[in-house]
DNA sequence: TAAAAATACTCCATAGGTATTTTAT
DNA sequence: ATAAAATACCTATGGAGTATTTTTA
């Protein structure tokens, strides 16, 4: 079978939905009312069920229509957007994608994000800043950065993102630690001996679920040491000054070692986020794929077709 | 101007991508090869940009081609998907959608997803089972349940989930507690009253969470009574063991009042929760709608068209 | 010279138009 | 009597076919 719908019928499917009349709807597209009919008649004909019901009072959705009609909406303003991005890219107009992201972002990762973004924006520039959590959001807020990669959760409204990765937490200590010797820590031995954590400016909200998540298993932290970076983080724990919870994924100092704590499966989530009415073409489009590629998953490839790169200017010439 | 793509174009750019050879995509579409040919350099011309480069080695695609094909494969899917979805409504062959739910959960909120999802799926039914976070998470994963709403964090690869809702957290008193004078609590105030939470096994990273939140703004708080529900703490609260924590939307008891805590915002997030791989047809449909909702905003219904329910009965009688 | 894409043309399926009838208020 | 959808029928655009040429490895 060839494809049931077409883009055409979506268009149609809106104009009788939004109207709820075929004769304006006709007119809204500037259409004869009874070429209007026909298609949608077609349509119907070929689905196996009715979209509309014409009623003596007007037109109404059926409720197999109702799903017709919203997929119609989506599915028109998804089309507009990809156009206009896949536009954009040919012209070499693509923006600067202005990207900040939370030192606690593993480097891996910012890289499988810049290649995600250079496989879909060929070409494209990216200018990256770091910087702690509420800062980035300030930035995203006022503007002055397009998105960016924070750890979750991401708190208020008005944020549109998507979980990318999700990274389980390990305990980091001194190879020479006598705990090294075990392949999982009891939560226990921890009390008393988890004394560094990332300052709570940094990231409220993420210090708090943490606090949390150690509480439920009764280990009392000592919080006695406050670092702002991870790099910190693992210079305090080699300098002694006691343990340290990190994402498994970090590349440790020489001399330290990571060990999973028994029982227990905490996780660092990171997700690429934007502003509700940030304006850059790439976002909607990167979010979309980024979905695709799955939650959580660690951003792989996927096969991709032979292509070739940097092809505007060749056929401009 | 009218629809520049057709999902026609669609399925021969997919061909044309997935052969990398304009003949054998013209054989796999059943067409002649100048007719395939005719119609790429059409849409070409449309859009006002090469989608592929007709090379001496073979076609490739172009940046903004690229675009365009990875859009074709996600539209094609999702048509399929969603006419896939509007048959099965029309039939009456929507399945029961068993949902599991945290107690956590807002009655309001359940309400507001019932309705949700009585506005795609109409006359379709919903079982409901309530549980804690991990159990709930189990019967994903056996299947005995279809989707769920459950307090993020969602840990764990394969699940796909959509946060539909954001609540802030306040201070649940009496109301002739003195500190229910004040509009909004101090950090400093809650320390040592701070002592009634929910029990840490019912969802380990939310407990963890919240606990990392209160070491950050230095509450240090006395963990005394442990609760399994929210009923179950206001009846703490009640009795008078102490302050808890609580989402602002929950409907409260007489006598009990909830308080802001000054300079901060911490939330309580929900999310829709499905399995990587469980095969409910509406699942797919739901999370694109609960997405088009938007991440965190309160679920609100759309200006809705008018339409008709229980159509199908009558239509095929 | 062989393999693949483009060109030139022909044809017919169907999107769309006009005139009219049906239906229900 | 009126407003809106359906029916009948016609037109013509453009999607698809065949035959052929062009291109380049």
């Amino acid at each position: 079978m060839s494809v049931l719908i077409e883009f055409r019928h979506l268009k149609y499917i809106l104009a009788v939905a939004e109207t709820g009349n075929f004769t304006r709807a006709a007119e809204r597209l500037f259409l004869a009312q009874p070429s209007l009919s026909a298609q949608i008649k077609d349509l119907e004909d070929t689905l196996g069920f009715p979209i509309f019901l014409r009623d003596r009072t007007g037109v109404y959705c059926t409720p197999a229509g109702e799903m017709i009609v919203s997929y119609a909406e989506s599915a028109l303003a998804e089309q507009t957007e990809t156009v206009k991005a896949a536009r954009a890219i040919y012209r070499g107009e693509i923006p600067i994608l202005r990207l900040g992201f939370s030192c606690f972002v593993q480097p891996e990762l910012l890289q499988s994000f810049r290649d995600a973004y250079a496989r879909l924006f060929p070409d494209c520039q990216m200018q990256l800043s770091s910087g702690n959590h509420s800062h980035i959001l300030h930035r995203l807020e006022e503007k002055s950065l397009d998105g960016a990669l924070l750890p979750m959760p991401i708190t208020g409204d008005d944020w549109v993102f998507e979980q990318i990765a999700c990274s389980p937490l390990v305990v980091c200590m001194r190879t020479d630690d006598p705990l090294a010797e075990e392949i999982e820590i009891q939560p226990a031995e921890l009390t008393e001996r988890l004394t560094i954590f990332r300052d709570p400016e940094m990231h409220p909200a993420a210090h708090a679920r943490l606090m949390n998540m150690l509480s439920e298993v009764k280990i009392l932290p000592k919080v006695s040491s406050l670092a702002a970076t991870p790099a910190d983080i693992q210079f305090m724990v080699q300098a002694g000054c006691g343990l340290a919870l990190m994402d498994q994924r970090t590349v440790l100092y020489p001399g330290l070692t990571g060990r999973p704590i028994a029982g227990i499966r905490w996780t660092v989530d990171t997700a690429f986020v934007h502003h509700n009415n940030a304006e850059h073409l790439a976002l909607p489009i990167l979010v979309r794929y980024l979905r695709k590629l799955g939650n959580g998953k660690p951003l792989k490839r996927p096969a991709r077709r032979k292509h070739v790169k940097g092809l505007q200017l060749e056929l401009l010439a």
